[in-house]
DNA sequence: CAAGATATATCGGTAACCAATCCAATTGGA
DNA sequence: TCCAATTGGATTGGTTACCGATATATCTTG
């Protein structure tokens, strides 16, 4: 009765609370699947990213990801400097760097997504029917919910 | 065609990703919102567990969180350093610490609420009624699924 | 009372950011 | 054509956000 409100109320503070908590225990469960080599989860992202939209500019990656372009430069040196991404020169915009997966970023890509749906696929069966629509549903929804602050 | 699959298939990728930048977002309109004196977000999180859950040890912070108990202790430290928490020795097990807010705190606490409910609201509001809908029906299950996590 | 268990605190380190600044290339006039 | 303003990135110099290991009391129990 008192967390739950009449429905035009936003929880902002059930909402912020629970992406925190969930991010952490995502993180943290990562690192269960990962004891190995693991790779930090900023630069993991960077791959997804990279994966999903195929070859970019570095701006590009940092809106995408709702990062600073500092940040992203940063990765993605890290990356490079792993061998896991290449970073050219475009010939039509020689400012602009084009940003590619490598074919070990693939490898090391579809590794580290084969174990994290595997987790989570066997996390979110043990949630009921409805919590489990419930949260498919939302992916797109939070999705549009990002571009809608600011 | 190649983002969204059949129904039973659980999105990974678009799940943690969306998670990220939901939360890079959300701290980024928190910084919008006080370009003032602004507390850490990690401190914040610590005042709102208190202010929903009570007075409570600092372990019991640590996993309401999802936090380490050495994340938590530091935070706790710096929030009495700031005034707005208290930190005594629990007479029934002098070993523990028991965390309360100050009433700094709660002001603190109260008004830095207010503002993020009313951005968040705002950000909502430009969601189509669906999506509404399906963010909040979300979050209760969300939370679910950090139990389910390990 | 002597071992373990517990609850915290502290220390040392890494990851995850951002803002400011610098550089090179591009672009849009005058 | 040349110069100013703009733009894409890299670098630098922070701060925050963590965690693991260890040290210190304090319980608890045989």
């Amino acid at each position: 009765m008192a967390s739950s409100q009449c429905a035009g109320t936003v929880d902002a503070r059930g909402l912020t609370d629970v992406i925190s908590r969930l991010r952490r225990a995502l993180r943290r469960s990562i690192r269960t699947d990962y004891p190995w080599e693991l790779r930090p989860v900023a630069q993991v992202e960077v791959l997804q990213s990279l994966g999903e939209g195929g070859v970019t500019r570095v701006g590009d990656l940092a809106e995408r990801l709702c990062l600073a372009q500092s940040t992203v430069s940063a990765l993605v040196g890290q990356l490079v400097s792993a061998g896991l991404v290449t970073r050219d020169v475009d010939p039509a915009d020689r400012r602009a760097a084009i940003v590619a997966l490598s074919s070990a970023g693939r490898t090391d890509l579809r590794n580290w997504d084969t174990a994290h749906r595997r987790r989570l696929r066997a996390a979110l069966a043990r949630l009921s029917p409805t919590d489990q629509r419930a949260v498919l549903a939302a992916v797109p929804a939070l999705g549009r919910l990002v571009d809608a602050l600011d």
